[in-house]
DNA sequence: AGTACCACCTGACGGC
DNA sequence: TGCCGTCAGGTGGTAC
């Protein structure tokens, strides 16, 4: 779930539900999505504490927290929030709980434990400390180009690379090359002028439009590839088949006949 | 610089 | 029904 897309869904989650209440108890089901603080820990700087405004860079959240400092969430591969009553049922695989005063709760759910929670002084000095390079929707084109010239390595993987630009994984590198028409091992430095703008533009397209739909596949348009990632399904745009292809040890989709070398 | 491969962790799924 | 291998939307390290 939690590329891009599906993290801005969790920040506009957690906003509109979990913000301005007080915190009055952390519990740490598993540890091991803690980094460099112990649950003891975390429960003492959060207790009295609210969440007051969050903030996304590429799939990382960062919440800050009044008073304090910031809260750094990932996802992982199976990452999820859920806010809900006292009463309700604890979701499956909650692995933080954050009890707030009103009597709601806030779930940071993991099955497979690949994410991380950790408290953090400054988002800006998280990203530049993590190498992170900028948002994928918050750069222009000229900056794009930039970062992609001199590179030699494969469209996908350069995409990918959160090093380069921040907040695209499998899935939606998948889809922005299904819309640009470009095949996944192309070769950045023998990308077109023109190829280079569709990409960007393909870029910012698919990854609005996937925010737009709160990031699920069954509401996406027609025409999206991801509703169709597995092979041997009917292309959405011609009469072909969808193939799957390795790409720097990912298995990714995309139509032969759309994304020709 | 880029890629291949392994590791982390555990659920889901297909084959037998 | 159970066991087993494989894959899964993440990142990080190492070796080449």
């Amino acid at each position: 779930m939690p590329e891009l897309p599906d993290v801005e869904v969790l920040k506009g989650y957690l906003d509109s539900t979990a913000l301005h209440q007080e915190i009055e108890a952390v519990d740490v089901n598993d540890e091991i999505v803690l980094e460099g603080i112990t649950p003891d820990k975390l429960e003492h700087e959060l207790v009295g504490c609210t969440f007051d405004a969050t903030r996304r860079h590429g799939k990382h959240l960062f919440v800050n927290l009044q008073p304090g400092d910031w809260l750094e969430l990932h996802f992982g591969m199976t990452g999820d929030l859920k806010y809900y009553k006292h009463e309700e049922q604890e979701p499956d695989y909650t692995q933080i709980l954050f009890h707030f005063k009103n009597h709601y709760r806030l779930a940071y759910i993991m099955p497979r434990k690949l994410g991380e929670v950790q408290l953090i002084e400054s988002p800006d000095d998280f990203i530049e400390e993590n190498n992170l390079g900028p948002d994928a929707l918050d750069l222009d084109f000229e900056s794009f180009k930039d970062l992609l010239s001199g590179r030699r390595g494969m469209v996908k993987s350069t995409l990918m690379n959160q090093e380069i630009l921040a907040g695209i994984g499998n899935v939606y590198s998948d889809e922005i090359l299904y819309q640009a028409g470009i095949h996944p091992r192309t070769k950045v430095k023998e990308l077109s002028d023109q190829q280079l703008h569709q990409l960007y533009d393909k870029m910012q397209d698919v990854l609005q439009t996937a925010i737009d739909h709160q990031a699920k596949p069954e509401q996406f348009p027609d025409s999206y590839l991801i509703p169709h990632r597995s092979e041997g399904e009917k292309c959405p745009k011609c009469a072909g088949e969808v193939k799957r292809i390795e790409v720097s040890g990912r298995g990714g989709y995309y139509c032969p006949s759309c994304q020709s070398k």
